[in-house]
RNA sequence: GCGCCCAUGGCUCAGCUGGAUAGAGCGUCGGACUACGAAUCCGAAGGUCGAAGGUUCGAAUCCUUCUGGGCGUACCA
């Protein structure tokens, strides 16, 4: 409905161009918002005080105009006000506003769904976690906001490939190696002391347990450094391993793993490096490279070869990102822990050196999460191995809950996240209140169709009958959706959804509370089953955006 | 020191590229189940939007300074 008026609005100004009854000018961003008063009208816009600066106008004069040459060629508006300094509202007819519903009921589960994207190859990276231990309830914020991102650009019409990032190859993954070693020996009973720099948590132990239990005396054979590069490749595939079963419990699934490790056959990053430095973009200090961040506005320039000859992480990304394009994704969106965000720079660095536009590059920021039991802090340590996994928030809180509650916030804002609260099934928890509206509107029609009244459709019931301001509001409410996806794709900001659904679910138990679907009268109560219904789909579709499920019963 | 992020009712947060009287949820207080699910609904109290300046018809939103908190400032990843 916005876009229709944006539209209208649209010709109307360049009639009034046309006419010369208004200076041409470059048309501004034309705003249409939803008013909170009603007495404001169903829309509003302040275009005309957006033009009065460049016309040199009084607003309302300017409105006027505006409003004169408003082509209402459907016959969808009421009538049209100024209101105040230059605010032009907007009343749509009632019976206009039902007719809104056929698309909802067509295209059912599609509703929501649109072209913004035109098919465009798109990449999501996130997690990407190294595989030293199993993912944490510091991953998983990120992990949810990743895939519903990757959700939402989907049903707009991009071509999404979610992408984990497995760094490999870097000196911490020899650490695990070292970790798995040192508890081998502890475990056959040697009286050495476990190195505090290694990894101290059990599974650690359930590792070692585990290769000794297959390979048994086999190992005492071998040599210390013949052992570490077997136990680094075990670990890390079991690790791995265990992280994709956690990922696809907390629904997400991945479609590619990417290796660090693959970035360095072939010579990929030294010949990388040897472009860059002909395009003059590295230079030389001892036996360092440096790349010349600063020139893209970086703070410092960064290292790409150690003193030791061993390329940094950074100059892997580089590589990285230049594959991620070679595989032809027009645009990437980078997921990462708000603890990165002075890689910034440099990263944006990267990708020009090698040619790429900025906007080929996206990177969500994702603050970090306070975990609280009961409002009390808890400490968490990866390396002394003091965490809560992922996998025991999953069975703890369940899936749904725990996504939920990480969806509801920014992601550029602080979150905390209170296990005992998740946990909760109550009306503390604002998940179970829209799976409840969703349940709830599954049995009416359960009921309904044991009266005789099967589940309706646009072309079957009267939709005039649906005269209640609280039906209106649905029927806005339910209106708005599309807007709403296409605004988080957009702006790659999921928090919106819950905060909508919130709403609906919201303006429905309230209307539900009020009024019965249900009666002895047949006409009414058809139509007033087709609009629960289409509230239904409304939910359903956006709780599957966020991948938390919409129950029948519960 | 420098850089980035945050600051909105008792608590947790929205506020849609500046818009009309700042909104939710939780908590508190008071109400509603012999008809479709009370995990629900209705009502009330509660805020000088961290502070001070500035920009303009108009600022929670933009600019400057300050205060308080988080993070970063590696030849780690």
């Amino acid at each position: 409905m916005k876009k229709k008026l944006a539209q209208l609005l649209k010709k109307a100004i360049t009639l009034c161009f046309e006419k010369g009854l208004l200076t041409e000018c470059a048309l501004p961003f034309i705003e249409v918002e939803l008013p909170r008063e009603n007495a404001h009208g169903d829309y509003a816009t302040n275009l005309a005080m957006m033009l009065a600066s460049t016309q040199k106008r009084n607003p309302r004069k300017i409105a006027e105009h505006i409003i004169d040459a408003l082509d209402d060629a459907e016959g969808i508006l009421e009538s049209v006000e100024i209101a105040g300094p230059g605010f032009i509202n907007f009343f749509i007819k009632k019976e206009f506003w039902t007719t809104l519903l056929k698309d909802v009921d067509e295209l059912a589960e599609r509703y929501g769904a649109s072209t913004l994207g035109q098919g465009e190859k798109i990449q999501v990276e996130f997690v990407s976690a190294n595989p030293t231990g199993p993912l944490h309830i510091g991953h998983a914020r990120g992990a949810v906001i990743g895939d519903v991102i990757a959700r939402i650009l989907e049903v707009s019409g991009y071509n999404v490939s979610r992408e984990y990032y497995i760094n490999d190859a870097g000196n911490q993954m020899n650490m695990l190696g070292r970790s798995v070693y040192y508890r081998l020996r502890t475990l056959r009973g040697e009286t050495i002391e476990f190195p505090s720099d290694c990894y101290q948590g059990e599974y650690i132990t359930d590792l070692a347990k585990e290769i000794i239990h297959m390979q048994g005396d086999a190992l005492q054979e071998k040599s210390k450094d013949e052992l570490i590069p077997f136990l680094t490749d075990y670990a890390a595939a079991s690790i791995l391993e265990g992280i994709k079963e956690d990922l696809q419990a907390f629904g997400i699934v991945f479609d590619c793993y990417f290796s660090e490790k693959k970035l360095y056959k072939d010579k990929g990053i030294a010949r990388l490096l040897e472009n860059l430095q002909q395009a003059g973009f590295i230079y030389k200090e001892g036996s360092t490279l440096w790349f010349r961040t600063t020139d893209f506005g970086d703070e410092k320039d960064r290292v790409v070869v150690r003193e030791n000859g061993e390329p940094t992480y950074f100059a892997a990304d580089i590589g990285y990102h230049k594959n991620k394009y070679e595989r032809g994704f027009t645009k990437v969106i980078d997921i990462w822990g708000a603890d990165h965000h002075g890689y910034i720079p440099r990263m944006y660095a990267g990708i020009q050196a090698i040619g790429k536009s900025k906007n080929a590059l996206d990177v969500v920021l994702v603050q970090l999460v306070n975990l609280l039991r009961d409002g009390v802090p808890v400490a968490m340590s990866t390396r002394a191995g003091e965490f809560v996994t992922l996998r025991e928030v999953i069975d703890e809180v369940g899936k749904d809950a725990a996504r939920y509650n990480f969806l509801m916030r920014r992601s550029n804002s602080h979150l905390d996240f209170d296990l005992e609260l998740a946990k909760r099934q109550s009306n503390e928890n604002p998940v179970y209140y829209v799976q409840y509206a969703h349940a709830r509107i599954a049995s009416i029609m359960r009921m309904a169709e044991e009266r005789g009244y099967p589940v309706p459709s646009y072309g079957e019931v009267d939709l005039g009958l649906l005269t209640l301001e609280e039906e209106h509001t649905l029927v806005k409410a339910i209106d708005q959706f599309p807007e709403l996806i296409e605004a988080s794709a957009r702006t790659l900001e999921p928090h919106r959804i819950p905060f909508y659904i919130n709403d609906l679910a919201s303006v429905f138990h309230s209307y539900y509370n009020k009024n019965r679907v249900i009666s002895d009268d047949g006409a009414l109560t058809t139509a007033r089953l087709f609009l629960v219904k289409t509230v239904g789909i409304v939910l359903k579709n956006a709780l599957g955006m966020l991948g938390v499920s919409a129950p029948e019963r519960m």
